[in-house]
Parts: C-alpha cells; structure tokens; sequence
DNA sequence: GCCGTTTTCGGCCCGACTGTTTTCAGTCG
C-alpha cells in the first residue's frame, strides 16, 4: 500500500465538519432523519476522540469507533486513500457552497441558511456573509417567506458576534472562569430568592478550557430569578429569556446560561447541566435501554409511567444502578461502563498532594529563563503554609553556550546549594535541590554534566524548537531522557492553550522510556499549560508511567496553583498512586536517587 | 446509517426558546 501522509483534512476536526455538511445536505433534501443522526452522531464522536482517526485508520481500527459502521468506514476509507469520496462529493453537490458558511453563524441552521442563499441569490462562499450583512441592513431579509423584522435584526446581532468570535475565539483559561463564574454567582446570591447557586457544565468538570459558563439556581420563584438574572450589569446583550432558563452575553463576549428549579428536581438538574452532552446522551441511551426515560426533571419509568424526583445527584446515579460519576470523568467516554461495574476510580485528591518539585526561585543564576520572584526561604515558608511536607527549587539552568564558561556554570549551581542548605537549616521543611534544563535540538541538556553533582534531580523541559517533524521530536525526547539525574520530563507537550499547539511525538516510545527508567511525566499546572493533557495522561497511565504535578510557580501566589494540576489528574483518571508526589519525603528522596 | 444483557429488525436523548405562524418549525445545548 502506497503510504498516506497525513494532511489538515484528515484532521478529527476536519472530517466531522465534513460529516455535518453531509448531514446538512440531508436535512434539506428530506433523508430518513435517523440517518441524519447517524452522521451527526459520527461526526461529534471523531471530533471527541482522543486519538487521530487518520491514525486508527492506519491501523485498521475504523469500526472499532463507536458510530462508524459497515457505510461509514468505507466512505472514510475512499477519502482516507484517494483523497476524496465520490459518495460525500456527489452529495455535497446537491447544495450550493455557501450555506455551509452561513450555518456557522450562530441562529442559522440549514434550513435557513438554504432559504436565504435561495431568495437572495448568495452564491459566493467568499463574500456570502458581507452580502447578507448588507440584505439585513437594507430590510431585504425581512421580506424573505418565514423570516421577519425580527429573525432580521437578530441574524445582524448573530454575524457581529460572529465576526468577533472568528478573530479571537472567547474560550477561557480556568482561572478566569472561574473568577468570572463567582462575579454572577455573588451577584445572584444578593437576591433572598436564590436559595442554592452552583457554576456547572465545563467549569465543574474543569475542562482545560471553558466556552460557556453554567449556573444553575435553586428557588421557589423562577421567573423573578430569571428576571433578576438578565439585568446582571456587565450584560450586554440577552440571548434568550423564558421561564426555565436565560442566556446572557457579557461584556467579553462570553456566553453565561442560567437554569433555575426548584428543590425538588435540584439532583436531576445538577446532573443534566453538568454534562457533558456526550455523557448525557449515552446515559439517556443507557436509561433507555432499562426502560426509563431521563431528563432534567428527573427519571420517567417508561412501563408504569411513574416519575422520580431526585433531591441529589447521587441518587439519581443510584436509581440507574451505577456508582456516582465525578464531574471530571464525565466526557462521554467508558465512564458509564465503569460505574455499571463498581469501577469508577478512587480518584486524587488535592489533600494527598505532599509537595511541589517545581518551583523558581529569585536567586539569579543567569538563567536560560525568567526567574522567580520569592527566595529559597520564602518558598520553603510557604510550602509549610500549603501543608507540605517538601518543596522542590528547580530554577532555569544558568545560560549555557553564552558568556558563562563551563566551569562558571559549575560554580554558580554550587553556590546555590550553599545558600540553599543555608537558607533552610533550622527550618523544618524537606527540600530537594532540583533544576530545569532545556532539551536542546539534538536532544542534549542545556547544562554541563559536572553540574548535575550539585542537584538532587532535573526536569528535563522543551523551550524552542517545537514545530520538529515527529520522529525527530521523538528521538529528541528520548534521547534527553538519557542524560543524568533527569527524573521528570516538564510540560510534556509544550503546549499553551490557545497560543501554542502540542509538540508532535510518538508519544508510545515516551512513555515505554519513562516506565522503563522510572522518569515521571509532569503533569504542569500552570492554567495556561495544564501539560501533559488529561488524554495522554490516561494514556500513559495505561502504560503504567508515573506522575508528578507541579505548579511551575514563579511567585508565592502561583504556588497555590496546585489544584488546577489535580483537576487535570483526576479527569486523566489518576488515583494516589499513579502521582508520586502523594509519597512521604522518603519514599520520594529514594525514588529521586533511584 | 448505527446498533444489540429483550433485538440482525426495529428502534434511535430530551426539552426550552423564538419567531412566524395560527399549531409548529428551526435551532440550540
């Protein structure tokens, strides 16, 4: 078989866009609407899954993804092959290009992207949301057959937000949601109505990046707190308002949802909103199969037609014969076969966390890298506060192959253990003396090997070079994993959410290394990095590799960072034992020197 | 078009909101 490079349009994402269009397609020439479902289906699964399907379907793996039969697989196997697939091409043929583009505006579907390209002759892919800006802007929409003055004004609001979306997509780093979140939540709170608020949805899975902010509120009375809700100050725009629930959009152009219940539908509520779609979707087909039906409301018994309220969400798991699923693991995964069978993980918590091998201090060595801002002292202190038992100093390595000599470099990492052992004497807090040292090209470590006489550990971390063609980046890896005293390789992926994509790695050969020469991957928790990402976590767990989380802190504050790490942790699936920083100082002291 | 702890046939998640209608279709989460 002639071999296939991969290219953007076998990307995951790539392909499921692909699948909605077909869908698309079929809506509007009146196919079975099951089938239709079947590609919408297979399309938000390949967007979901946590490998590529180009490389599943390297390896003959098509029809193990779950929403690709007999058609399917062959379909995506012509395209995979040729480069295209008669079937899709011909059906895409049917409908004129530009209601693709015009069904990404938020409000337009195909339905009415088809009529508005039909009545106003939008043919141009290129141009077609301009030219129907200017119809909304000339009352030419309001014309059309089933739209109005209002569907009109609404599609202009819908292409502005649109348009600012497409420059800088508004998806939010944890922390700012977060804050975010409390800003509503504390304005909800001052109305004596709310009973109970909670932010939901992505938020409380802590998914590395969140789009919409969910609150649900408990009350008595929903249409004031609705009414309440949409007056929120920063709101610049209500999105929807009814009696169940509203959207707002606030001044960041970041969409917040509100549900409201009462108490009596609370437990139900809490786990519908909580998602994800995908796991609501499989636990409704999993209810069904058992003979209820399930909504936000609560369980319907399909045969006796009795309703179940649910007060708490673990009641609502429990009348379903599954163990309680954390938030974090509910992506739509195998979580509902592993709660089925009592398998649901013990999984980390922040509390087991004993210490933090990754923290720079302000002690300047010359760095490669920016410094810290607290001294070795003040970290020490307030590794005590957190409840540490250890603290880990892990500066950049002095700048080598610059001014500095070999033998100056040496000096320096000698003189900083001094002070060091110095700063902590009477202290009573462990320390491990550790550095960060550049992965160079070639996959040799940015420090000369005398050095390593004056540390207890490295993390061995990429900080350039980050676009290397996959095999390259691999042997980078792995050879950097051979230099001596490297106990943890640093953000794994070197990824920045939403600024810098992953590194390309055969990860496998990484992971096979790490086990092998019990180096652990360092799950960063820093909010930008959240590094290694919670898929390959669990991949590597898989493997049997170990971890450890680390705040990357530069400052006091970023040290109480450490949660973000756990929350990527706990949705990799990990429990105590896969993270190593969970050990007592000496169980950790002899793995350092193993 | 997919799928199987009732099934290889006959099912397929569930509900809210809006606008344009005059009972519902389209869209969204």
């Amino acid at each position: 078989m002639k071999k296939i490079k991969f290219e953007e349009k076998y990307s995951n994402k790539e392909i499921a866009t692909l699948l909605r269009k077909v869908a698309a397609v079929y809506i509007l020439t009146g196919e079975n609407r099951f089938k239709i479902i079947a590609y919408q289906k297979a399309a938000d699964t390949i967007e979901n899954l946590s490998r590529n399907l180009f490389d599943l379907w390297q390896e003959g793996k098509l029809n193990e993804v779950s929403g690709i039969g007999t058609s399917l697989a062959s379909y995506l196997d012509e395209y995979f092959k040729e480069g295209y697939c008669r079937h899709f091409d011909e059906v895409l043929k049917k409908i004129p290009s530009s209601v693709f583009v015009l069904m990404e505006i938020p409000g337009i579907g195909p339905k009415k992207a088809f009529n508005l390209v039909k009545a106003l002759k939008l043919f141009d892919e290129k141009t077609v949301i301009l030219d129907l800006k200017k119809a909304c802007l000339s009352g030419e929409v309001a014309k059309i057959e089933g739209f109005g003055e209002k569907s009109q004004s609404q599609i202009l609001k819908a292409i502005e937000i649109f348009e600012k979306r497409k420059e800088k997509p508004p998806r939010m780093v944890l922390p700012y949601a977060f804050s975010l979140a409390k800003e509503i939540i504390d304005y909800l709170k001052k109305n004596p109505l709310v009973k109970e608020v909670e932010a939901l949805g992505s938020l409380r899975r802590f998914a590395p990046t969140i789009g919409d902010i969910d609150i649900l509120v408990k009350t008595k009375d929903e249409k004031k707190v609705i009414d309440y809700f949409i007056q929120f100050p920063k709101a610049v725009k209500i999105d929807n308002a009814g009696e169940k629930k509203a959207s707002i959009i606030v001044s960041s152009d970041i969409r917040i949802d509100l549900r409201v219940c009462d108490e009596k539908s609370y437990g139900a509520m809490l786990q519908y909103f909580t998602g994800s779609k995908a796991h609501n979707i499989k636990l409704r087909e999993y209810a069904l199969k058992k003979g209820y039906s399930l909504s936000e409301y609560g369980i319907k018994d399909l045969k006796t037609k009795k309703f179940y309220q649910f007060e708490k969400e673990e009641d609502f798991y429990q009348f379903l014969g599954l163990a309680y699923i954390p938030p974090e693991l509910r992506e739509g995964l195998n979580e509902i076969d592993l709660a089925k069978n009592k398998k649901i993980p013990k999984l980390l918590t922040l509390s087991q966390i004993k210490g933090d091998l990754h923290i720079h201090s302000s002690f300047d060595l010359k760095p490669s890298h920016d410094l810290g801002e607290a001294s070795f002292f003040e970290i020490a202190q307030f590794g005590k506060k957190l409840g540490y038992s250890y603290v880990g100093f892990s500066d950049h390595n002095p700048k080598f192959g610059g001014d500095l000599s070999e033998k100056e470099i040496v000096e320096i990492l000698k003189k900083r253990k001094k002070l060091i052992e110095e700063s902590l004497k009477s202290f009573d807090i462990g320390y491990f003396i550790g550095l960060e040292v550049d992965i160079l090209p070639d996959g040799e470590l940015s420090l000369p090997k005398e050095a390593v006489f004056y540390v207890d550990y490295l993390i061995a971390s990429i900080h350039s070079g980050f676009s290397y063609e996959k095999t390259k980046m691999t042997k980078r890896i792995l050879k950097a994993l051979d230099f001596p005293k490297v106990k943890i390789l640093g953000h794994p992926t070197g990824r920045l959410l939403g600024k810098r994509e992953e590194i390309d790695v055969f990860w496998e050969e990484v992971f096979e290394k790490a086990k092998k020469k019990n180096i652990a991957l360092e799950i960063n928790a820093w909010p930008l990095r959240l590094d290694l990402p919670d898929i390959l976590v669990r991949q590597a767990k898989n493997f049997g590799v170990k971890f450890i989380i680390n705040t990357d802190a530069h400052s006091l504050k970023e040290m109480e960072g450490m949660f973000y790490g756990v929350s990527v942790a706990r949705r990799g699936f990990l429990e105590k034992d896969d993270v190593l920083n969970t050990q007592e100082f000496d169980k950790l002291e002899a793995w350092l020197k193993s």
